[in-house]
DNA sequence: TGGTAAAGTAAAGCTAACTTTACGTCAAGT
DNA sequence: ACTTGACGTAAAGTTAGCTTTACTTTACCA
């Protein structure tokens, strides 16, 4: 139950993006985006790692691990 | 369903670690290394991450998506 | 030959990631 | 006033990550 912080929005946003369009590209619903913004559930590790590929960076860059956050 | 190759035997031998002894060590079981190796499914992203940590590399270094390798 | 360590398979169960649908809010523009 | 876009919540269903337990195989070595 540890804590996994992400820096989508502020990714998201600096890109221009909408939750919609983000999530069209991505091939997710809107849900999805916004679930994993307000940190209600983690991404899947395909999704994390396009994600960071989409933002043209590293999933550590966007996702990062508080503490011991198993599973 | 598309493909996600892992480096992870690779790193956990040449790390010398047995399954058992990184199971212990990532605080999964041995069950969950011998999925991943195998390519049976893929790790959640936490997972991923501490895996990357201990191998001191980073995820996509272990992980390697192959084209749209959606969910 | 017998024991042990490492790696593998199998099956049943729980939980959370993700979906779809639908509705609510607030700001900006016309 | 009304619409439109962006963001948010809620709930029910499916799937897959991960667990536990237990059994099998292979290889090494006393």
């Amino acid at each position: 139950m540890g804590a996994l912080k992400n820096k989508m929005q502020e990714h998201r946003k600096t890109r221009g993006f909408s939750q919609e369009k983000l999530a069209q590209t991505l091939g997710v619903s809107r849900q999805t985006i916004i679930s994993i913004e307000k940190g209600r559930y983690k991404p899947s590790l395909p999704l994390a790692m396009i994600i960071a590929e989409i933002f043209d960076t590293r999933v550590e860059d966007i996702f990062i691990l508080e503490e011991e956050d198993y599973k």
